[in-house]
DNA sequence: AAGTGGTCTAGACCACGCA
DNA sequence: GCGTGGTCTAGACCACTTC
């Protein structure tokens, strides 16, 4: 068999000297095997949390993942599932062999927050995000036409909607969509379009 | 070792009967090796054109992990990747025993998209989803108040902001926060609470 | 009760980007 | 060139839902 790589059996010579740099890091996450939740769901929520909170600072490095894996005691895929997910929020970013990185700003308010759906906001906070339709309409409107900037004759889909976070009501939302330049917005609606009033 | 579970082993007892039930799916799907594209990715893509192209009816299941796992020669971990992804993406939706079903329509008008957000709703349509901040502000309104069916001395955050796919206004949003449930929402905002002209 | 997806493990090889 | 993340494997146990 030609096992022709992986230092694997160095022992743990990367701990002793690197586990100084992260420790701040590693005392701060634990998991607890006792709860329901998953391993990768706790970290995440950990790790979300002392970004937040300014403990973990944009830029900073993240452990690897084969390193947090053992310092954690779990395996490296369970590590990557976490850092995946973040990843994939736009919580942290890879840079080759510079490892992981934290990419949002600590206390990133909406204005960063926007470039994201509500839902996927919530569901990196660990929150379960739903949607309650209170209204859909189509309608003309010489006013959103004009903010458009495009033809006043234009349709857009009116909608109202409740966001909600674990069933909470946390946001109201008014949307307004150009149908002339998203018609599959319109699909399955069957609502004839009239004149919005003043 | 008490290996008591799972019948691996019965030869290929479940492909010979279930195989005709999903004849027409596996022959749809290949792996290309040769390709850079990852099988998760190859596999997502063609289901995903499958569905929208008809040939996979919503409602209808999908095969197991296990089968399609052992019919393409790949780990369940492979499958279970792309079929996550689409879960993730409420193309897929999974019933217990029932295995995995094919969720979306194959062009889901506004009535169900709206479970998902403006920027998740974008990158399904193979869209850039952007967003602009036209306005944000700390308020206090009443009617909002009235109808989270909250306290009226209650803060909320106005948003209004346009959102784009691929560079193109598509939609102009208003939305309140409320942020005495979704403090977070305010994080790095430094704008007084005014009141709302009525 | 049988089979499903959910989670997790312990390994492997690869391409790529910093050092 | 070394360590990083990316992909993949072959297995295991579990909770849960449907049969």
């Amino acid at each position: 068999m030609n096992l022709s790589m992986n230092n694997v059996g160095l022992a743990d010579a990367p701990s002793a000297e690197e586990a100084t740099r992260f420790h701040g890091v590693l005392a701060k996450l634990q998991l607890d095997p006792l709860t329901s939740e998953p391993f990768y769901q706790q970290l995440k929520r950990q790790i979300h949390n002392l970004i937040d909170s300014g403990e973990l600072a944009a830029g900073s490095n993240l452990p690897s993942e084969r390193m947090l894996a053992e310092a954690l005691n779990v395996s490296r895929t369970t590590i990557k599932r976490c850092y995946n997910d973040l990843r994939e929020a736009q919580v942290l970013s890879t840079h080759g062999r510079g490892g992981t990185q934290i990419q949002a700003k600590p206390n990133a308010g909406v204005s960063a927050n926007r470039l994201k759906g509500f839902a996927e906001d919530m569901r990196e906070r660990g929150m379960v995000p739903s949607s309650q339709l209170l209204s859909q309409e189509v309608v003309q409107d010489r006013m959103i036409a004009s903010i458009f900037d495009c033809p006043s004759v234009n349709t857009f889909l009116r909608l109202v909607r409740v966001r909600l976070g674990d069933g909470i009501p946390l946001a109201r939302e008014v949307a307004w969509y150009d149908l002339t330049l998203a018609p599959h917005m319109g699909l399955g609606l069957h609502i004839l379009a009239r004149q919005m009033p003043a």
